[in-house]
DNA sequence: TCTATTTTTCAAAGCGCTTTGGATACCGCA
DNA sequence: TGCGGTATCCAAAGCGCTTTGAAAAATAGA
């Protein structure tokens, strides 16, 4: 089953190879029984233009590409893939491959140049992004297209990102446990490098604040989210002399840990300890899963994949529109594991 | 900063775009006087071929594709993005790309026939090869290079793959808890048509049959491998008249959730309820972070993705070499979440 | 009826690389 | 001196597609 190629198939029809492959592209210059013959055909002898040839006609790759830092992969990687899952189905329904290259062997910033320089990818979508990322500025520099998934800190400069709000997310949860009673409430956040999770803090600090509680920075944690960590830090904090009643987790999977601790404590979720989580919608650790299920912040990383690849694409088609820079806020899902705070003698 | 293409580096050399082609290359009729200036050239100008005319002209794409079905996506999920980084890492050093398609708006099917038929990529790998596999018929009909991450299950045609086995590591983690004592051990595997869950249970049954213990159904779930399950299987083995004294998870994310309820019906692991679990190394899950450490049967996905990648291009350099079948051992590695089984009348 | 338009179609020139089939120059050796 | 070899290098033909610039055909305008 050797592919049928444009040439061949303008000879079955006795047409040039300029018609066929305009009518097969919808340009206006075809007639519209000769449109419909050469549909026809190319249905028939399941023809498909050859990707390379097309790119190296078009300069235009049709590819996404997506580079994983390796050395913070252990942060994005469960989200990650869940991530892709989303932006695959929109790219697929479009006709855009994905290409994922893995920083380490090749450097970061080597490959967005060789993207950029041999017309690799159309566009890229930038991952984890921190406070102060070089990576935007290099892109710009290089002319690529490229939406972030999250926003870079103090960064000035117009760029196409979604983001979701962090800050608002976890000024709720706070303000929810601190009307809850609960005076001291413990932060487990991500690493604060990554902006996600310093907007995460800043909305804490907030919310302390404006219910008039004081911001102790023992109470508040940044790691790489893992069940280890969760777990580590939550024992931390139940050996406190004055224990915290709440904890809010940047994550599933910290949280996790952080129950399992609680656990092994002998404490009662949602009665000794209340806990709340920002939940991605992993699949294969569900909030609602849990016993109690878990209140949380919750915005779905995969439905951020689709609509950033959308976006993308939109921007890709359209390079002079104005760059999108999308907000979601998270939804804050009251379910079993926050109650009032247990009285203070406790 | 446009990228110089051949012609005009060339044309700078004052040689043809052949001779500097083949300098580039290694082809031996190239001066070695010659082929230093051109290198250097090069390395001056930062020349890159165009890989998209280098495709078109050697008909080899030097990608490599991933199809992830988006059914059965839920299960290789986190395992998915491990694989991926070991892998990536030696794709990039060996300058090949991955390309990832999410099988969903174009099915499975309809992908690989594509891959083939473009020469869009060079080989493929298989994820989550069920008992009985379709894909291997079509990627051989196809002529698409492939290695199968596991195994197809009664397929006896020849192909490759890289597998741990499976059935010898549940095979002695049943009997490590044998040995201990345990005579009522439960298995809480992932989905059996997946072939690694099958062997799984293979090696599990194999274990209590040299023991001289029955193969009880009731103690035998097949679920996806997600925290719920996991949790919803451990509760309701602890319910059973006669309750299981130990268990086997087919993951550490199962087997997170089995600890959970273990915990919530207040027993202690290790001594009350002994638990094994395959660990496949996930970063954010680590069974050495948990109290007591798990004892698991351990095996890097990661490295299962770094090994097949480079059997995977070594077979695509050389493709009528011997298709390589490597079966992994699984390291079983004893922890404190296994002891002896608690005195009968317990 | 004949010219001016508009439609429809085509031949040919790239896109940037590899590779085939010669040239050309250089060497040793008879 | 002349000839077969060998080491270097090159012009040109693809790879399969898009796109430009024109021609041919069909339609309209007068």
């Amino acid at each position: 089953m050797i592919a049928m190629n444009l040439k061949e198939l303008a000879a079955h029809l006795n047409l040039s190879q300029t018609t066929v492959s305009r009518a097969l592209n919808g340009y206006p210059e075809v007639g519209e029984e000769t449109r419909r013959r050469v549909r026809e055909a190319a249905r028939r002898f399941d023809y498909r233009p050859n990707p390379n040839a097309t790119r190296l006609a078009t300069g235009k790759s049709h590819t996404i590409g997506h580079v994983i830092p390796t050395d913070r992969t252990l942060m994005i990687d469960p989200h990650f893939s869940e991530f892709i899952a989303g932006a695959g189905e929109v790219y697929g329904g479009s006709g855009f491959d994905i290409i994922m290259s893995v920083a380490g062997p090749e450097s970061e910033e080597a490959i967005y140049r060789r993207y950029a320089k041999s017309s690799t990818v159309d566009g890229v979508v930038v991952h984890g992004p921190q406070v102060n990322d070089w990576r935007l500025d290099l892109l710009e520099e290089l002319g690529l297209p490229f939406i972030v998934h999250g926003r870079a800190g103090e960064r000035t400069g117009n760029y196409a990102w979604l983001d979701i709000d962090n800050s608002g997310a976890f000024e709720n949860a706070t303000k929810l446990l601190a009307d809850l009673g609960h005076r001291r409430i413990a932060l487990i956040n991500g690493l604060e490098v990554m902006t996600f999770a310093a907007h995460r803090r800043q909305g804490y600090a907030i919310a302390l604040q404006s219910r008039g509680l004081p911001f102790d920075p023992a109470l508040v944690f940044s790691d790489a989210m893992t069940e280890e960590n969760g777990h580590r830090r939550m024992r931390e904090l139940l050996e406190y002399a004055v224990r915290p009643s709440a904890v809010i987790c940047s994550s599933m999977l910290s949280a996790s840990g952080a129950i399992r601790a609680i656990h092994e404590s002998g404490r009662r979720i949602g009665e000794d300890i209340s806990i709340i989580a920002h939940d991605d919608g992993l699949p294969f650790l569900r909030a609602e899963g849990l016993t109690p299920p878990l209140t949380t912040t919750r915005s779905s990383i995969r439905a951020a994949g689709s609509r950033m690849a959308e976006l993308l694409l939109s921007m890709i088609k359209n390079p002079s529109a104005d760059l999108p820079q999308v907000l979601w806020t998270a939804d804050l899902v009251v379910r079993g594991s926050t109650g009032p705070a247990p009285s203070s003698h406790a």
